[in-house]
DNA sequence: ACCCTATTGATTTTT
DNA sequence: TCAATAGGGT
């Protein structure tokens, strides 16, 4: 078995490392621990936790504090607990949960700051009439003539709304009463932009209004972590804006600091570098005022720059925001085969240079192809083939969008169907989440509908399912033998090969039966008003197509009859997609949601365009030498690409293959400096 | 030929 | 939301 074999003097090298974030801990010195892809990064958090559980454990205890652990993800959170075990010292937790339980009592402080971010706001709005063209013709008009204009504005904030959506055409049709000034409604994304301004600066003004007069419903600042938008003048802030309001408030109360230093004198953040700098910044006026004050506290990062692969995290900002760390940095890698690490080293091509901490660490396999879109598939099968892929031995292939991904776990319809509906045409970015997400509370209403009526359907199938999780325990009470017999023998006579007729079959079986735990059943999946097929379909068509206009109305409904009328097969695949159970011996996933996962092999399949960005991959591999002579703003790019390369290629234990998808020849060099020889894939 | 506006199509991920 | 492109007017 490869992989297994440390010698003493590498045993003794790691355990240093360790040893010495742990002076660093004993000695209250704040410290960043770096550590590359695979080095163990989380295994050195544990081991953190539990050197100041037993070392300074007692003394907490004594004086009532604890110990903070700052995690990205709730995954993440839930991760740390389960290997750390439960301790009440330690406080693991997302950022966003530790400073809204921080803050939270603080009522009065948070409706201080809340209106000055209003009054901030409302300037702000008008800077942007004074200094951008968008408002221009709104600026021409008279004193008097505005006064007027607003009180139009107000007159028809329904009809606006309404027609908001509209073609330009139309929209212009519907608003003609704005005519009367002149070339107010020549360009129309201008206008929208005037009157929404307009909007929001009344809704603020009144919002400070109640504010200041004490009125019921004003009085407190509202954060609901399942919901991500600012609706500042009903009190309610987005995740970002707790983040700032965080910062204020420790910026503005040197009594809240003194607070947080003492009851909390160590404070270890995972994954620092996706953490926003508004955190980093909190960190620092803690660090900063227990110098001042004189009280011990500690600090410890945790992470690697080369992962960075979100915009909004700190990434090397770190060092410059947040002075006078220690630095750790771990070198050793525990997760691939040497030929794998070679070569994240060259990507990465910084201060961190891993070796395999492991004496038999050759073995992997690493090499880069160019080849046709077309024979994607051949590729991915030569490799079944040449690593003996099953079921045991998964093979993983990495695409940048879920769009792919979604065509290679054979879904595109469902992924296509919904895409096409008017709701994710307005709200596209809300598709990816609504359609995919693996944690179900998150998935859209309609996702989610059918997701239910796919997991009924699989459970019911599946004859190892208990009776528990198909019956609530109030539902069979009371039942004895006959009667459950007859109840499964109704549910297993529904039956379908396209979602419609499945459904159907379901509504069928509702309306046609008297037996009252049947129908609760059956309620409990579908969660309708109306337990008809026509009914089923508006609803649907209520979600997907809001606001639908009569001429579109036939689109729609043939996008839903669509969407229905795929096979339940495709549908079997997207729901296993979602539990994360796919049975097939080949797995896909976009880049990024590979992070802090490790797979045997990988195929990456690589193209020039990723989004908007049409020189993506190939901007990188064409400068990635001539870093000095590019712009900061080139040079922001060149590192996001660069770490989102090295977080998919980190992923590999053993073998790696990149299938590039476009023409190569104009950056070769910038290839083969970190994969070797190019190599071409023919079917 | 040029300028301005409307329409269209497209990334990833977390709280 | 944003950038690229199509379209319309002068």
């Amino acid at each position: 078995m490869p992989l297994s074999i440390i010698s003493d003097k590498n045993k003794r090298k790691e355990h240093e490392v360790l040893e010495d974030l742990c002076t660093k801990i004993d000695s209250n010195k704040s410290t960043i621990f770096n550590s590359g892809a695979g080095s163990g990064k989380t295994y050195a958090l544990i081991e953190s936790l539990k050197h100041i559980i037993n070392k300074h454990g007692k003394r907490l205890k004594e004086h009532n504090q604890k110990i903070i652990c700052i995690t990205y993800t709730n995954v993440a959170t839930k991760e740390v607990k389960g290997r750390l075990g439960h301790s009440d010292l330690v406080l693991v937790s997302t950022i966003h949960e530790r400073i809204w339980d921080l803050i939270k009592t603080h009522k009065k402080e948070l409706v201080k700051i809340h209106k000055s971010k209003l009054e901030d706001e409302i300037q702000n709005i008008e800077n942007a009439f004074v200094s951008d063209d968008v408002y221009t013709v709104y600026n021409s008009l008279s004193k008097d003539k505005k006064v007027e204009f607003l009180k139009l504005a107000d007159d028809k904030k329904d009809l606006f709304y309404l027609h908001y959506s509209d073609k330009s055409k139309d929209f212009k049709e519907a608003l003609v009463d704005f005519d009367v000034y002149p070339n107010i409604l020549k360009n129309v994304s201008n206008f929208k932009k005037i009157i929404s301004s307009i909007y929001k600066k009344e809704n603020y003004q009144h919002c400070i209004e109640k504010i200041d007069s004490l009125s019921e419903d004003y009085t407190e600042v509202i954060y609901n972590s399942s919901y991500n938008r600012d609706q500042l003048h009903r009190m309610r802030i987005s995740h970002d804006t707790l983040l700032e309001y965080g910062l204020s408030i420790i910026e503005g109360y040197d009594l809240l600091k003194q607070i947080v230093i003492d009851k909390y004198p160590y404070i270890l953040i995972d994954e620092y570098q996706d953490t926003s700098e508004l955190v980093i910044t909190v960190m620092k006026h803690l660090f900063e005022h227990s110098k001042k004050i004189k009280h011990d506290f500690f600090i410890a990062y945790y992470g690697d720059t080369a992962q960075n692969i979100y915009s909004s995290g700190v990434g090397r900002n770190l060092t410059s925001i947040h002075k006078d760390l220690e630095i750790v940095d771990k070198e050793f890698n525990r997760r691939s085969y040497q030929e794998v690490v070679t070569v994240i080293n060259t990507i990465r091509n910084d201060n961190i240079t891993q070796s395999s901490i492991f004496e038999d660490c050759t073995g992997g396999s690493v090499a880069f192809y160019t080849g046709q879109r077309e024979s994607t598939d051949k590729f991915i099968n030569k490799h079944i083939s040449e690593w003996g892929i099953n079921a045991q031995n998964k093979l993983h292939c990495l695409f940048l969008t879920n769009k792919a991904v979604a065509a290679y776990s054979g879904f595109s319809n469902i992924y296509g169907k919904f895409s096409n509906a008017g709701y994710y045409r307005k709200y596209f970015d809300q598709l990816n989440t609504d359609l995919l997400s693996e944690d179900t509370s998150k998935l859209g209403e309609i996702p989610n509908l059918l997701f239910r009526i796919l997991d009924f359907r699989d459970k019911l199938n599946n004859q190892y399912t208990q009776i528990s999780h198909i019956l609530s325990p109030n539902i069979y009470k009371g039942m004895n033998v006959s009667d459950l017999r007859s109840l499964l023998s109704d549910l297993n006579s529904i039956n379908g090969t396209s979602l419609f007729t499945y459904v159907d079959s379901m509504l069928k079986k509702y309306s046609g039966t008297k037996c009252n735990r049947l129908k609760e059943i059956l309620s409990a999946t579908l969660d309708l008003k109306d337990y008809s097929l026509i009914g089923f379909k508006n609803h649907l068509l209520f979600l997907l197509y809001p606001n639908l206009k009569d001429e579109d109305q036939n689109a729609a409904v043939e996008n839903i009859d669509n969407l229905l009328n795929i096979e339940l097969s495709e549908y079997e695949k997207w729901h296993r997609f979602i539990l994360n159970q796919q049975n097939d011996k080949v797995v896909y996933h976009t880049y990024h949601s590979t992070k802090g996962r490790e797979f045997n092999n990988v195929i990456i399949i690589m193209e020039n365009a990723f989004g908007r960005t049409r020189a993506y991959f190939d901007f990188f591999f064409l400068n990635r030498h001539t870093l000095g002579e590019l712009s900061d703003n080139d040079l922001t790019k060149i590192e996001e690409v660069k770490n989102l390369l090295y977080v998919s290629c980190s992923r590999a234990i053993k073998n790696l293959r990149v299938l590039y998808l476009d023409d190569v020849s104009t950056f070769t060099e910038g290839i083969e400096n970190i994969f070797g020889e190019i190599k071409i894939f023919k079917n």
